[in-house]
DNA sequence: ATTTTTTGCGTGCCCGCACACGCAATTATT
DNA sequence: AATAATTGCGTGTGCGGGCACGCAAAAAAT
């Protein structure tokens, strides 16, 4: 035992002599002839070094071209930070489960490393919820907040108060670029009406039939997002000699005996509809109304991986899902924020997350 | 400065009351009645316990939920593990780059961690070389091997050995039953040929044309993974009336002068094809052919996201790639070795990765 | 010139866990 | 019965970094 202990300790001695992978905080000490304690004071900025060690150190930090140890780093950190979440309320609507639970999961994951999650909720379709769940907010002093920025005009006051806080801020699915905010996290839009149309395309041309972009508006801000992803599916289109026929339909209100009515009257209409591209995450209420009245041949694409989107994946009747992520968008705001808080790294100021095609045959690998 | 400190403390001190999240080995210790030292005997097995301690700890460990801290357990292992990849040469073929970048980021990613690799590469066409590798591997004591058993009696062989040294194996890409592995990774085959068919069917049925099933052999081991998607393939075309015509083709000699040749007497024979699923990553070599002769027009679909291929997407001649995430499975072997051997977490014993639709809108996304 | 303040720098403890080691108590061997 | 071997259990150290604290020397104030 007592040999074993003394042979492997030589053995760490001579392998961290050969590796020199490992730099620590005391090999820069060394390096540049002071103590730990100053390299810390450099390393962090907390001044009381003269100039001249000063240079040493950040010499040695360069020559030996040191890494902070993250696992330490995380480790001795003690300290608790306080993030917030201001999103839309899960129970209005499924699409925001997704995030919901990627935040949770994520709150889960990172724990250990001393983060605490508080989650505000608001009504999606009421800006003065939104006003409301985020002045109280503010009341606690939290180390960051991640928020769907639904509200446009709400959004500007919120985020006045919190750049005069200096509470960092992460912003995911919509992207308001008035303030400079650490980081924004979503999709792009306009490639994603292009994917649809690609996925669309050889169908489209050999059916010669006409395609319904159907707007289902889930929230009054986000039309915005809707006429980008029309763009984009309209323009995949755009040097195509024979182009398929387009028929924009929005409906705003969520009342279904609506819907179906419009459904109803555009069929009387036109009776070569090939495929219908819904521009947001209710394909599944398309979905219904083409199962009830037989057209299920018809294709049907829409966006995100709510529940009711999949079982009618599962059962053909829509074609495909594009996965904007929305349960990535969640967790990966609150892992920018142990990047930015403990880590200490640096977060890319925009992160736009795979547009993921999702079919009968691959959903379950994308499922949580 | 000094009642900063305090009243620090004092916080911390009420905080962990309040946030029972955190449980230590210190804290079932003192639950059980006994010292760390018997904890951590009874947490690893060590032996050295009186069974009525064992029973108080086990109790203590249940009661309080113990979860072990991944954080600091790493951080104290000093230990460094050596891990030994055998993979096909990447010079000898694009898809196996793949993988071994994959391979390398893991390496640059954990080497904090203490995980050190060496990668021994063997000529994928060339079943004497793999063995010639394996037994130079086998030289050094390795902690975890991970390997693409691409010649089954070869690796039955090496497997044994590693079995009977108890070298923990993981295998990736192609999986082989006969041993008991720590885990596989890979994709379905199966489901793999059938999402091929999904993008395909709608114009298939269009079209009414044929469609090709080219097999291009990589290795001549890899044959019944291609037989796995061509009947996936056909199967999702299983319960149609009118399900399009087949061409199956093997091209097994890597001479280009045989595959154009292949592929003039078919297309000679046949004028009414309307796509091509390439079972293997070289589709490339067929969107040569079909731009040369000006024949972009038909669909194209093939698997992975090699370089060539990616080109060949972006240029509209491949429509859609099938990624079977060669990188991520490199990534995830290693990743799998750092759960086992440092987090001591449970490893899955098999891991299907996702299969992603890769087109010309959302290639970049997936790209390293 | 003496006291106070500021600056520069080093030491020491803590985070949670792994592991070696050492001591006492028990059991086995002669 | 005396010695040796084994078992049971506690203590101590270190991993790399963060941070408080304290001591000396230099600068500023009296």
């Amino acid at each position: 035992m007592k040999i074993n202990s003394v042979i492997f300790r030589i053995y760490k001695i001579i392998y961290q002599d050969l590796e020199k992978t490992l730099v620590r905080i005391k090999d820069i000490a060394t390096k540049a002839g002071v103590s730990v304690g100053t390299v810390d004071r450099v390393l962090h900025n907390r001044g009381r070094v003269s100039p001249e060690a000063k240079t040493k150190v950040k010499a040695a930090l360069k020559e030996l071209n040191y890494r902070p140890n993250f696992i330490a780093r995380a480790l001795g950190a003690s300290k608790k930070y306080c993030i917030a979440v201001l999103v839309p309320d899960p129970n209005n609507d499924p699409y925001w489960t997704e995030p919901y639970n990627g935040i949770t999961q994520a709150e889960h994951d990172f724990n250990s490393h001393g983060i605490i999650i508080d989650k505000y909720t608001f009504n999606q379709f009421d800006p003065v919820s939104f006003t409301q769940q985020a002045k109280l907010l503010l009341k606690k002093a939290y180390d960051g907040i991640l928020l769907a920025p639904l509200f446009y005009q709400q959004y500007l006051l919120f985020a006045q108060d919190c750049v005069d806080r200096k509470i960092p801020l992460i912003l995911f699915n919509t992207n308001i670029d008035n303030f400079s905010v650490l980081s924004y996290i979503g999709q792009d839009s306009y490639q994603s009406g292009r994917l649809a149309a690609h996925l669309l395309y050889y169908p489209l041309r050999a059916f010669s039939g006409k395609v319904i972009i159907m707007h289902l508006a889930e929230d009054p801000e986000s039309a915005a997002q809707l006429m980008k992803k029309e763009k984009g599916f309209k323009d995949y289109f755009e040097n195509d000699t024979d182009k398929p026929g387009f028929i924009t339909l929005s409906v705003n209100t969520p009342v279904q005996k609506t819907l179906i009515a419009q459904l109803d009257s555009t069929f009387n209409v036109y009776h070569d509809i090939s495929a219908i591209f819904v521009t947001t995450s209710k394909a599944y209420e398309i979905a219904a109304y083409l199962e009830a009245v037989g057209l299920s041949h018809i294709l049907l694409i829409g966006f995100d991986m709510v529940e009711e989107n999949v079982n009618y994946l599962e059962k053909g009747v829509i074609d495909f899902i594009i996965n904007q992520n929305a349960y990535q968008q969640g967790y990966a705001g609150v892992a920018r924020f142990v990047d930015h808080l403990i880590l200490k790294k640096e977060v890319q100021p925009k992160m736009y997350l795979p547009l993921d095609v999702i079919t009968k045959e691959n959903f379950h690998y994308y499922l949580h």
